[in-house]
DNA sequence: ATTATCTATAGATCTATAGATAATGC
DNA sequence: ATTATCTATAGATCTATAGATAATGC
C-alpha cells in the first residue's frame, strides 16, 4: 500500500547500479562538488579510471542521481494523492523528503535540467501530484514554487534564527488549498 | 523619489571598488564558478596575485558581491513599499530584479549565507519589504518563499515549455495579499 | 617608506585517455 | 574473446604565497 512500484527504470547494469548506489550515499555525505571520481572509486574499492567503463563521464552519474531523485519524490507524492491526500499532505511529504535528503534535493532541483538524459515522461510524472491536488495548472505551479522556495531556504538556513517554519508551511497550505476542498 | 540613498556601505577602497565592479560585470557574463582570479585580473589589466593585496581570498570578493546583491534588491523593494506598493508590486519588482541579473540573484540567494561578512542589519533590512507589505511575519516568509521559488525555477527553465508564468505570479500575488488590502 | 604590482611557482586538484594485465564468459 | 580493471599520465585548471621591482606618498 505504500504506492505502486517505480514506473521508471534507469536500466543500469549491475555494476553501474552499484556505482550509482555508492554515489547516492556519498552525495548526502559530502555534496555533489566533492563527489569526484577518485573518492567514488575509493568507496567502491576500485580505481577512478575503471568507472569510465560504466559511465562515459561524471555528468552521466549526475544524470542517474537526478533521475533517481525525481523518481523518489514522484513516488512519495503520488502515494499521497493516491490515498486522497490534501495540499497540506503533499507539502508535508515534499518537505520531509527534502529534509531527509538535502543534497539529493538540491542536485535534483538546482540549475537547468538536462532533459535529454531523463527517462521519457519522468519529469512530468513527478510533478503531476501538484496538479492532482489543486486541480489547476497555474495553482499547481504556484504551489510547487512555494514548496521549492520554502524548502531551499529552509535547507540553506536562510530564515531568521528562531523562525517557526511549521507555521509558515501551514500558511502556504491554507493559501493554496483550492476553495471547497 | 527613486528611493533613499544606499543605507549600507561596504567601505571599499578605490581599487577594491574597481575589482568588485569588474567582478560584478563578469558575474553576469559567466557565472560565479567561472569567475576565477585569473580572468578577473585579466579584465582589470593586472595579474592575478595582485588582487590578493586588496582581498584576502576569493571568498571575500564573493561576500562583497552578495552584499551588493542584497543592497540592490533591498533598495528596489523598499522603494516599492515606500510608495505604497502592493504585494503584487513587490513580487513584480522582485521578479524583474532577478530576471535582469540572474547570476547575481543566484549568488545572493543560493547556499548558506556567511552572515559574519555582511554589514550589520543588511540581511534583515533587505527582507523587511515582505513584512511591510503583508503585515505578518509568517505571511511575509511565505510570500518570500513563493517569490524565491518562482524566480529560481523560472531562471533555471524548470517550468514546462509554454507555461504562462505571468499568470502564475499573478495567482501568488492574489493568494498572499492580506485580506482587506 | 610604503604600497601596488610583477614574475615565478608550489601544491592541489580533477577529468579523462592509452595501453597493459587480469578475470570472465562461451 | 570479451570485458573489467589496473598503472601511468597528459593536460587543464585554480588558489595562494614568496620575493623582486616599480610606483606613489610624505
Amino acid at each position: 500500500m505504500t504506492g505502486s512500484p517505480a514506473p521508471f527504470d534507469l536500466g543500469l547494469a549491475a555494476r553501474a547500479r552499484q556505482i550509482v548506489d555508492a554515489a547516492m550515499a556519498m552525495l548526502e555525505e559530502m555534496g555533489w562538488p566533492a563527489l569526484t571520481m577518485r573518492p567514488l572509486a575509493d568507496r567502491l574499492g576500485m580505481r577512478a579510471p575503471s568507472i569510465y567503463k560504466h559511465f562515459a563521464n561524471r555528468d552521466q552519474i549526475k544524470a542517474a542521481l537526478v533521475a533517481e531523485g525525481l523518481i523518489e519524490m514522484g513516488q512519495l507524492l503520488h502515494a499521497v494523492v493516491d490515498t486522497g491526500g490534501s495540499v497540506r499532505d503533499v507539502l508535508s511529504a515534499y518537505r520531509a523528503a527534502g529534509l531527509r535528503s538535502p543534497n539529493l534535493y538540491r542536485l535534483t532541483t538546482f540549475g537547468s535540467l538536462d532533459r535529454a538524459t531523463l527517462p521519457d515522461g519522468l519529469e512530468e510524472w513527478s510533478g503531476t501530484p501538484f496538479y492532482l491536488v489543486t486541480g489547476d495548472e497555474h495553482l499547481a505551479q504556484a504551489l510547487w514554487s512555494f514548496a521549492h522556495g520554502m524548502l531551499t531556504l529552509e535547507l540553506d538556513g536562510r530564515y531568521p534564527p528562531g523562525s517557526h517554519l511549521d507555521r509558515t508551511w501551514e500558511i502556504g497550505a491554507a493559501r493554496f488549498t483550492p476553495a471547497g476542498a
